[in-house]
DNA sequence: AAGAATGTCAACCGCGTAAGA
DNA sequence: CTCTTACGCGGTTGACATTCT
């Protein structure tokens, strides 16, 4: 007993848009717009499709200014760090990038994020964490991204597009990183305007992050710039640079 | 060269919810 | 209010491409 279909999916074609239909969608929507009603959209426009299958296909391939692929290293940190925030809320994520469709981000997070990710933590498992950060005793802990961070209140979401500027630490956190010293938390203090990217620096660990599983501790080595790390809530780092060693 | 394994990404599915009747 | 309808979203699937053995 599953939920009705949206449309009859007999009446419907399916799979693989075809470049004709790319073009009717696309000139029915530069024309008209959506409508406003996508379910009743694509008999207007002559397709064969389901209204839904019209939506996402615009959305997510058709409409202009849609980039695709080549996510910068300043893409991956936003994608990062809202994640670290905002858990899989990819609409809102890609909300944050010119350009991106909530598919792309999620395709990229699922693809390439995430292995580097679930790396890094393993790479930074047979170091100890610092006596400061022992977890609290309690049961085994499983590695999961959720473990990697202490919940963040975001106070607002971030309504203009992020720069790489918002993802740069301070220039006071920046220098001791540069000198090569171990990443970790500074003072907190931000000059960041946005009230999220100002939380993603605000590195006091506190209370929160007791009984927290698993630490990265990533330490810049000498070869290890500022640059290339990416500050995430609760004091912890991640490389940019995926071939960058973790101590 | 061929088959298997793995990666990528477009598209689908179904749930939650807002809006309107 | 309740019900219906459509939209938007996140999770998942599957086809195709690429890499590995």
């Amino acid at each position: 007993m599953g939920r009705k279909p949206c449309c009859d999916r007999a009446a419907v074609r399916r799979g693989p848009w075809s470049p004709e239909e790319d073009e009717a969608l696309r000139s029915y929507v530069r024309r008209h717009g959506s409508g406003g009603n996508w379910i009743a959209m694509p008999k207007k426009a002559g397709l064969k499709r389901c209204g839904k299958s019209c939506r996402l296909r615009w959305l997510n391939y058709l409409r202009p200014d849609i980039r695709h692929g080549g996510f910068t290293d300043e893409e991956d940190a936003i994608i990062i760090s809202l994640y670290s925030q905002l858990g899989s809320k990819w609409s809102l994520i890609a909300s944050q990038m010119e350009g991106r469709t909530d598919n792309d981000v999620k395709n990229y997070w699922n693809t390439k994020l995430k292995k580097r990710f679930a790396a890094a933590a393993v790479a930074s498992t047979p170091s100890p964490p610092p006596l400061s950060r022992l977890p609290a005793p309690g049961p085994a802990h499983v590695v999961t991204h959720a473990s990697l961070f202490s919940p963040l209140a975001i106070p607002t979401v971030k309504t203009e597009t992020y720069t790489c500027d918002d993802f740069l630490a301070p220039a006071a956190l920046r220098d001791p990183l540069a000198a090569g010293g171990c990443a970790d938390a500074a003072d907190g203090s931000t000059s960041a305007s946005a009230a999220s990217s100002a939380s993603n620096w605000s590195t006091d660990n506190g209370a929160a992050n007791a009984g927290e599983g698993l630490f990265l501790d990533f330490c810049a080595g000498s070869d290890l710039g500022a640059a290339d790390l990416l500050q995430l809530p609760g004091g912890y780092y991640y490389p940019l640079d995926p071939s960058l060693s973790l101590v």
